[in-house]
DNA sequence: GAAGAGTTCGTTTTT
DNA sequence: CGAACTCTTC
């Protein structure tokens, strides 16, 4: 066998004397030194002369107090928009630069792989050099990965292990519970799902469930933890909460193992603090413990995912953990002008059990925020559509007067209102002489001298909501006004099902131990494994305690498979086989030195690229003929899809890596596709920065959530005041709050109470606006529909009730606004028309269904109508289903 | 095994 | 209301 010579390849090995060389020899373009013989020179330098730390420079007292304690804990409170990227990387920069620790000596995490690539960028460009020598700057979970890999056996897995994403997770569960004989309908596997990762996350394994919460579940969640464990044991498998909780375990069992990576990670950083959970805790805990050279940055008041097992205590708590840290404030921010900071610090100040941070700015003006109430959820998208319209071709008040504009010339800014036409000389100040190259709305065609209106350009703009719910509204509006808008956190390329199909292939070739991925692919495409054929390998697998590919081997030996089955799985069998023997394997994983953790990987050699047989795999086993045979409308993007998942495998080394990076990198930057207007949550928003900046939907029940004050009560409610500072943060220039009094909820009016987070804004800093405050006279309230249509109970006067306490509501525009609301009319109670009549048809008459589109119909039999479809074929179908053509324009599709 | 009928249940989401 | 799911029928 040709693979038996196997080759190692050094990832990251480090040569002491050729460091010497490259810090003696001026380094040529060629041969670049890498960050730990950058370090070295640093170790140099701080014997024989001063390093180069021009990077304390541009740091702010108390970012330069936090990145020059370098030894020992401690705590930086950083703020939002304060600098603590900043901080944090120079940190980086200053721990290589005065000889304190090599690159791959220093921990340091982050949660998303977002801010950890920002982290190496930053560090790599405040180094001048490439990325290569940081080994453990990464996110928890990879981390853990890496970890986990080199020492599988400790917990009984092999280094190969998969990682199983959440649909796999519930998949599992779904089994287990089936197993159990329990009704699925009643315990959902995905509570199941929540209720284990709740304990994972607290670090606990399922012996140390505690009396109570073996109650979870029906009584039986503890026995399905320990099943769920199990079973992932035999698939060779992990969850994510299992990639932290492995290596606690290892850790704790293995004191020697854990004192020698206290030993290789001499200094740990860990950004986002508060958004830690306990295992991540304990994790951090256990590394620190030897020399405590730990520095965590995070802010108590942006802690916003205690849903999801973060503990504030944890960043609360952390001078009791580490007696002696030394805790640095990051006030000064840099990002919002002072009437944003100071309606955002109103906000916060409500809650109780901070830290507390006081945010200053030396931006003394700008725009207040602005509040402004609307009739319902569809005008509110109307309104913020017309607002960016405004903002965005240069009329509004707000993009004349913008001191400091994002884009950069006067070209960029003209070629954005005109769509193509050219700054071909510049006059003086903003006046320019400008060659239109095709007919222009903004200004008469040809030459001349013109004046660059100031605008906002779209990617300068965000719309925040609390439920991605709320964003339909804004797709719909901004989709019939033509507004070019990007939705992030849609559903994931990796997520498609075509992409996890395909996946689950090369998971099978990488990990034959795999079942979920084996059972995924038995029948897609079809080779005629229904579930009694599966039925048989599952048993036959079961029976002689092997893995399903091994137990359908078996079910086709002893003939338990008949006709198609037998002849499908023997093919696939064979299929898998021949894949399998071209497929590169990593075989080896993480190998030390004595003093050193030296990251190593070892490959068997190929015969073809993974490419290749990607594409191989792909091809032969039918998998894109069946979408090449699918008519439906989807087919042809899917198989795009396939071609960009061949593509994307370019990056790897092999099928292995690319998994792994898939498990772990759920990459959710649609990319920078043209200029369009942000729609995201505000959970989403997280670390980003907007100049304009639209939080809609503050109403009670929906922001704060009912949710979480009913499941979370203080607690809950204080986790939504921090959504909203974490929202108004965001802003950088302008910043628009905004609520509707009437708000459709599950097909249901409801009359909407304006947020209590309203009540707590400052006068002082915010702007009450009228609904057709800004632009025009016509109202938006009248515009177009008779709002007479709505009944009884005005909400506004619900609004009235809490005038008297509210800071905001003593305004003028407070009450201009209140009257326009209830002048307009007052909303109707739910009317539902029943709108089912009964329509006779003939036959030849034209119909239209809604999913079918026009067609004729050929037969009636009483209800039962034959319909030849123009575009989908013919069907039989209830007459309740179809209208008759002429009416269809009244049904929106 | 596919189409269509009926049912249920509705935050936030990274890895 | 509408997506996602299951159940029914051919």
């Amino acid at each position: 066998m040709a693979w038996l010579f196997y080759i190692l390849l050094l990832m990251s090995s480090y040569d002491e004397d050729e460091a010497f060389e490259a810090a003696a020899a001026p380094t040529s373009g060629q041969h670049r030194p890498s960050l730990s013989q950058l370090a070295m020179q640093g170790a140099r330098a701080a014997t024989f002369g001063a390093p180069d730390t021009s990077y304390l420079d541009s740091l702010n007292p108390a970012q330069r107090e936090a990145v020059e304690t370098l030894d020992g804990p401690v705590l930086m409170l950083a703020g939002a928009g304060t600098g603590k990227t900043k901080a944090l990387t120079a940190r980086i920069a200053h721990l290589l630069n005065t000889g304190r620790a090599q690159p791959r000596e220093i921990l340091a995490v982050t949660f998303t792989n977002k801010a950890a690539r920002e982290m190496k960028e930053r560090v790599a460009a405040l180094m001048g050099q490439d990325i290569e020598g940081m080994p453990w700057l990464g996110t928890f979970h990879s981390v853990c990965v890496k970890l986990l890999r080199r020492h599988a056996e400790l917990v009984d897995l092999k280094s190969n292990f998969t990682i199983l994403d959440t649909d796999d997770q519930i998949r599992l569960l779904k089994q287990l519970i089936n197993a159990e004989g329990i009704d699925e309908k009643r315990w959902p596997a995905r509570q199941l799902a929540g209720v284990i990762d709740s304990w994972k996350n607290r670090a606990l394994t399922p012996g140390r469930i505690s009396g109570g919460e073996g109650e979870e579940f029906n009584g039986r969640g503890v026995r399905l933890y320990a099943a769920y464990q199990a079973r992932l044991q035999t698939l060779n498998a992990v969850d994510f909460g299992d990639l932290l909780l492995h290596v606690v375990t290892i850790f704790q069992k293995h004191p020697d193992l854990l004192e020698q990576y206290q030993r290789w990670f001499r200094y740990i950083l860990v950004d986002e603090y508060q958004d830690t959970n306990v295992a991540q805790y304990l994790w951090l805990r256990l590394l620190a413990g030897g020399h405590k050279n730990i520095c965590c940055v995070g802010d108590d008041d942006q802690s916003i995912y205690g849903w999801r097992g973060a503990e504030v205590g944890n960043i609360l708590r952390f001078e009791k953990d580490f007696p002696g840290a030394k805790v640095v404030r990051l006030e000064r921010n840099y990002r919002s002008t002072e009437h944003i900071l100071k309606a955002a610090s109103a906000i916060i100040s409500c809650n109780k059990d901070r830290l507390g941070k006081d945010l200053w700015t030396d931006e003394t003006d700008g725009e207040k925020v602005r509040l402004i109430g609307h009739w319902d959820g569809e005008e509110e998208a109307r309104w913020v559509g017309e607002e960016i319209e405004a903002m965005h071709s240069g009329v509004s008040g707000f993009a004349k007067r913008r001191k400091n504009p994002r884009s950069k010339t006067p070209d960029q800014e003209f070629e954005r209102l005109t769509k193509g036409g050219r700054v071909s000389e510049h006059v003086a100040g903003d006046i320019h002489q400008i060659n239109l190259q095709r007919e222009q709305a903004l200004s008469p065609a040809g030459v001349g001298n013109y004046k660059i209106p100031q605008s906002v350009g779209l990617d300068e703009i965000a719309i925040l909501v609390r439920a991605s719910h709320q964003m339909r509204a804004f797709e719909d509006r901004f989709l019939s006004i033509g507004l070019p808008y990007r939705v992030i956190g849609g559903p994931r390329f990796y997520e498609r099902m075509e992409i996890r199909d395909a996946m689950a292939y090369f998971r099978v070739i990488c990990q034959p131990d795999d079942d979920l991925a084996f059972e995924r692919i038995i029948n897609t495409p079809k080779r005629g494994v229904g579930d009694k054929a599966l039925q048989e390998i599952q048993i036959a697998a079961r029976s002689n305690g092997v893995n399903l590919v091994e137990g359908a081997r078996i079910a086709v030996a002893d003939g338990l498979l008949k006709g198609k089955a037998k002849s499908g799985v023997a093919q696939l069998l064979a299929d898998l086989d021949r894949w399998t023997s071209l497929n590169v394997q990593q075989i080896r994983y993480g190998v030390e030195d004595e003093d050193a953790l030296v990251e190593d990987v070892a490959y068997e050699p190929a015969e073809i690229s993974h490419i290749e047989l990607a594409e191989k795999i792909l091809d032969e086993s039918g998998y894109t003929k069946m979408w090449q045979n699918d008519k439906s409308p989807e087919a042809p993007g899917r198989l795009e899809n396939l071609k960009e998942l061949v593509k994307a495998l370019e990056q790897f080394e092999n099928l292995a890596g690319f998994l792994e990076h898939v498990a772990l990198i759920m990459d959710n930057d649609s990319g920078n596709d043209g200029e369009k207007v942000t729609i995201m949550t505000l959970h989403g928003a997280k670390g980003l920065e907007f100049p304009v900046v639209f939080l809609p939907g503050w109403e009670e029940g929906l922001f704060p959530s009912q949710r979480s004050m009913d499941e979370s009560g203080t607690k809950g409610l204080e986790e939504e005041r921090r959504l909203a500072y974490v929202g108004i943060t965001r802003a950088e220039e302008l910043c628009t709050i905004s609520f509707a009094a009437n708000r459709r909820v599950y097909g249901q009016w409801q009359a909407q109470m304006a947020s209590r987070f309203i009540d707590e804004l400052p006068a002082d800093h915010v702007d009450v606006m009228t609904p057709n405050g800004l632009y025009g006279a016509q109202g938006n309230m009248g515009a177009g529909r008779s709002l007479d249509d709505y009944g009884q109970d005005s909400s506004p006067s619900r609004f009235q009730e809490r005038a008297a306490k509210a800071d905001v509501y003593n305004s003028p525009g407070w009450k201009r606004m209140q009257q326009r609301t209830s002048r307009a009319g007052t909303p109707r109670s739910p009317v539902t028309i029943e709108a089912k009549a009964t329509v006779a048809f003939t036959e030849g008459e034209r119909v239209f269904h809604k999913k079918f589109g026009y067609g004729e119909v050929m037969a009636i039999e009483g209800e039962n109508l034959t319909v030849e479809f123009d575009h989908s074929g013919t069907k039989k179908l209830k007459a309740g289903f179809v209208l008759p053509a002429d009416q269809a324009g009244d049904v929106p599709f």
